[in-house]
DNA sequence: GGTATGACAGCAATCGATTGCAAGTTACTA
DNA sequence: TAGTAACTTGCAATCGATTGCTGTCATACC
């Protein structure tokens, strides 16, 4: 908040010496080079002065700003602020600052946000935008650029990823269902390219075999994104089907949220028509009407470990790529129940909406 | 993601002209100075080796990054992702960069950021965190940087800000409340030290007096923070009194949403027994249980608009100060219904909570 | 035909810090 | 006591781009 800000120069000349040795001073790990009491006083004088180092020379010289790009694909999906949290944690204690930008999901302003702070010197990045074929993520890592992709992981070798278990989610969300009683369950599935998108569904898949349920293409709707109007459409083409389901496994909460959007137009009850699981337990899940069952990942610690890892990497290029798999858990509430006998006309088509009317009706 | 980056005397030597030359062709505002041929040659050039300028060198030069910082008190709390969505857009049609960093509402965190963000020698900073007197706040803006506050303000001169008509959304909330048949209007305040806080709290007092009810000091309840738990505390407060509200005005939805919590605790139904309104009309506010009628502003415009006003201020350092203040709406969902005749026990504590009963209970 | 005018473009210093190299000290050994 | 090793610290080039100043050359004017 100074005037002019205080330079090497200024500090070196008030305590007579070169400017090149306040450098060293200031550097922890030259330190060590000057002797104890220059490097003392030259300190004091610094501190005195209220000199700061300047990050945009000294990233000149060295390549270096002890910052860290983070990409999101969508900053207002509750899903994010956690892990960014987590990041910021980690990276905080590390004297690093993440630089936090948001790509809507459009490639076109990604590679925009990468090139741009790859020009601002970053040493790494925290990527949650991957796509499971992603050129921009595979050229980023191929050019060895220091890569940590978090929540989504890409197919490839040599990446360095901290993700949830998508399988192992989507069968506790299809075993939680089953063990209710239902035996029509349906999914809501994520963006097949990526990993948690098709991951997600195939562990969908397998837990419905493993539970001598009979696999039905027409309980598979595809989500066009991870958005409540997509999980909304989707919804709406299942209700729509001769034989409805009596439960709903989302890919992520959104999704879940635009089910209960289709539930309601329907004139239909959660969880006492329709019972629906979401995925992620973002912030707020236990808040809504009604409260959703979700499948519980730990962002903090999802986005602290990519962040720890992500630093490793920047230490020792040479580290091995390794991916980190969290085990999920169910959180299960108000948006889950045993299957009500069919009561609603086996019409094909929903009949016509009763208004929108509230999920949870007041008593 | 090439290997080594093209400098600009690399493009000089193939073009066969002197650096500076390079340079004054590749920023518009010198591109006149030099011969329209040579310009386009050297261009051409430069395209032809995919040459980028480095903005950390041209930063060491210029002093000037075409990036700002985006100072945020809690990045999980949903107002704020659709503000900085909003500022980004313009910030990015501009070509400058938002570097968001949010500080946990900690002050000695908020100046690190500060600091580590003014060393990184942003042009400007949009400021979410600021209180009514705010020394590090204060400080920036005495020191000529380029600030702009959203959301909440602070008391003093020679401020650039950005805000919703606190006092007049309180007003409405009170209003609709009134018009309900209310007689008894709670407040959860927020912190006074902010403005958002403060206005909030003196528009209601004033909505109050102007309806005719007679204001109550015991139907204020102060929140700590704005967050879910600081609400909670709060209506479990205005619950325990002799004669509790049937309706509450929160400074802002987390506090609603802490009443909501409260409400539930003590089997009381929202809107039922006690009508809820809260304040931001937060993404998701429509999802909850119930639906939270609260007053809305438009998020998306307040971060352009702070946007706009920053870089005007950072083209025109003598910009005059101004605060732009947006008219809120209402937005009447399920929390808020007439109030139904006193049928609680007249006891002066909240009876026993029968356990944590969701607020919406299925039929 | 000589000089004033102006358009171009090169030169070199500069932003603030880093670092290999070398010079100067000091101390220690043979 | 000369010689060498170990420390310290100064020197200066460098990172990549910007910009005031200067020099050059062609054109225009009288």
């Amino acid at each position: 908040m100074s005037q002019r800000q205080v330079t090497m120069r200024d500090v070196a000349r008030a305590a007579g010496v070169h400017p090149g040795t306040v450098s060293r001073v200031l550097n922890p790990r030259t330190r060590p080079l000057v002797n104890p009491a220059t490097a003392d006083r030259v300190e004091q004088v610094a501190r005195e002065m209220g000199y700061s180092l300047n990050p945009i020379a000294r990233g000149l010289k060295t390549r270096r700003s002890f910052s860290v790009g983070v990409l999101i694909p969508d900053l207002t999906n509750p899903l994010f602020p956690p892990i960014i949290r987590g990041i910021e944690r980690v990276l905080d204690a590390a004297g690093y600052t993440a630089l936090v930008a948001s790509t809507d999901g459009e490639p076109a302003r990604e590679r925009l946000r990468l090139e741009a702070l790859i020009a601002r010197q970053v040493d790494g990045f925290v990527i949650a935008t991957a796509e499971r074929r992603h050129p921009v993520v595979a050229d980023a890592i191929a050019s060895e650029l220091a890569v940590v992709l978090v929540n989504r992981t890409i197919e490839g070798e040599g990446v360095f990823a901290v993700v949830p278990d998508d399988r192992r989610g989507s069968a506790m969300a299809v075993d939680h269902l089953a063990a209710l009683g239902h035996t029509r369950i349906a999914h809501i599935a994520g963006p097949q390219q990526t990993t948690t998108g098709l991951l997600r569904y195939r562990g969908f898949f397998e837990a419905i075999e493993d539970a001598g349920l009979a696999p039905d293409r027409g309980l598979i709707a595809q989500g066009e994104a991870f958005t409540i109007v997509a999980g909304a459409k989707a919804a709406r083409e299942l209700l729509a089907t001769a034989d409805p389901p009596t439960g709903i496994v989302a890919a992520n909460d959104l999704l879940a949220l635009g089910a209960y959007t289709a539930l309601a137009e329907a004139g239909l009850d959660c969880p006492g028509d329709v019972s629906v699981v979401g995925f992620n337990d973002m912030p707020f899940a236990d808040r809504f009407a009604p409260p959703l069952t979700t499948v519980h990942i730990p962002h903090g610690h999802i986005g602290a470990r990519a962040a720890e890892l992500l630093l490793e990497r920047i230490e020792d290029p040479a580290a091995t790529p390794q991916t980190l798999v969290f085990e999920p858990t169910l959180r299960v509430r108000g948006s889950t129940a045993a299957p009500a006998r069919r009561r609603r006309p086996a019409g094909s088509g929903a009949t016509a909406a009763r208004g929108s009317r509230a999920a949870a009706p007041r008593p």
